[in-house]
Formats: structure tokens, C-alpha cells, sequence
DNA sequence: CTTGTATATACGAAAAACCATATATATTAT
DNA sequence: ATAATATATATGGTTTTTCGTATATACAAG
């Protein structure tokens, strides 16, 4: 994991807005994110993809939601850097975690699991 | 301190490594920097100028020199983030500490100093 | 006072990143 | 089979970043 690589991906509003609620919430799919955010679907899919291709995301197909998070193979340090930036920075996702909880029809993941 | 400004500003190799080297080194002048990066002094200077004004780094001038060292009243989760990453990627600037090592004629602080 | 060294900044060009929109695929529901 | 929902990707354009070069300022030395 280049170091520099990894902090570009941190370098964009919506990447880390995106990245700091799936620490956050531990799981969260493409629609959730698009609420959370207030962003278009496409917008978010980009962002996501490009979070999943220099492997700071992993993603799990059920139904047709597709869930990311944090990939657990990361180095100790960038796992330690996610989570100390959202530990120190509660109010940076005030506004979408509300945006999150005021959501309906949120996917249900227990019920429609296995 | 907004983290997707922190972010971007560690979103380049040259500021990167600078930030990194001061991190390892305590302080160091432009001159210093241009040897251990091999890169041109206005490309160096940009950079710097940028870190300053993002309030990563301070400066200090002495003589014809201008060092600079990382700004000690960053927020402790900033502090961090640059600790951890330097501890965790040593090899990452092998070759500029080397670069720098065979620097002849680097200012001299303590001689030139009060 | 002139020359040399260290640093900063301005400017236009090149490259990279980002975005809106359109569209494609897959899944679920009717 | 058709419609609706969730997601991914392609395309072309716009904005942002980065860069090389030239130039300006400050200090030191002779």
C-alpha cells in the first residue's frame, strides 16, 4: 500500500465522507450512501469503485444491494489512520448520519440474510 | 482543521515525502529538501508554500536559509496520522535519506546559530 | 557595490481529477 | 414477460492540480 496512493483516496469530499460512515456504521450499501450524502448514484458507484480497486474497500453482494467495508486486510497503520480520523472528527458526518437515520426503507439486513 | 484539506495535502509524492523527511529529520531548509527529492527548487518551495498556508508546517528563517518543521500546534489526531505513517513506511524515503546523508555543505544550525 | 546563493512567486501550458448524463446489467416484484 | 429498483460503467466536457520556466527578493561575501 503506497502511501501516497492511499492518502489520494482520502484527498475527495465524497470518498472520505464515504469511507468515515462505513467505519462508522461497519457496513453501508450504494443507496445508503447516496442518501447519507445527498449525492447521485452514479457519483457515489464511481467513488466507491475507485475505493475498492486500490483495495481500501471490500464489497459483498446480497440480493440486489451491494454492501462495502473497510477491507480487514489493510495495513495496521491505514486501518489506525480511518480509524483516528473519525474518532477526531465525530462532526464532520453530522449532517449525513442524520441524513442516514432519517432514511426509510432502509435495506434490512438481518431479515434478508441467509 | 478540515480532514479533506489535511488529506489532499499529503495527496502528492513531493509533499509527502517533504512532510515525511521534516517528521524524520525535525526541521529542514529548502535547499536540503531539493537535494534529498531531487527536484527543483521552485517545484519544492511551491509545495512548502502550500503546507505552510494549510498550517502543516511553520517556518523559520535564519540567515539565507528557511526551515521548516512540522507545525506543533497541529491537532493531536494530525500529529498522529504523520507519526504513524513515518513509523510504518520507513522504506518509503530510503533513498532521500540517503540523498541527503551524502549532501556535502548542508548549513550548518548549531555553527551559524546565535 | 557587485556577485553568488537561497528562497519565493508569477504565468501559461500540460496533466489529472472530477462531474453530469446516458446507458447497461442484474435482481426483484407484478 | 414486464416493470421497477439497485448498481456499474462509458463518454465528453469542465475544473483543479501540477509543472517548467522566468523572474523577483533577501541575504552574504568579497
Amino acid at each position: 500500500m503506497n502511501p501516497v496512493q492511499f492518502y489520494k483516496c482520502l484527498a475527495d469530499e465524497t470518498r472520505l465522507r464515504s469511507l468515515m460512515l462505513i467505519e462508522s456504521e461497519g457496513e453501508l450499501c450504494v443507496c445508503e450512501l447516496t442518501v447519507a450524502l445527498d449525492e447521485s448514484q452514479p457519483k457515489i458507484s464511481r467513488h466507491l469503485a475507485q475505493l475498492r480497486q486500490c483495495e481500501l474497500l471490500i464489497d459483498r453482494k446480497q440480493g440486489q444491494w451491494v454492501y462495502y467495508r473497510i477491507n480487514p486486510s489493510l495495513p495496521g497503520w491505514a486501518k489506525s489512520v480511518l480509524q483516528q480520523t473519525n474518532e477526531a472528527n465525530k462532526a464532520f458526518l453530522r449532517e449525513n448520519l442524520a441524513n442516514l437515520s432519517r432514511m426509510g426503507d432502509r435495506p434490512n439486513r438481518a431479515a434478508s440474510c441467509c
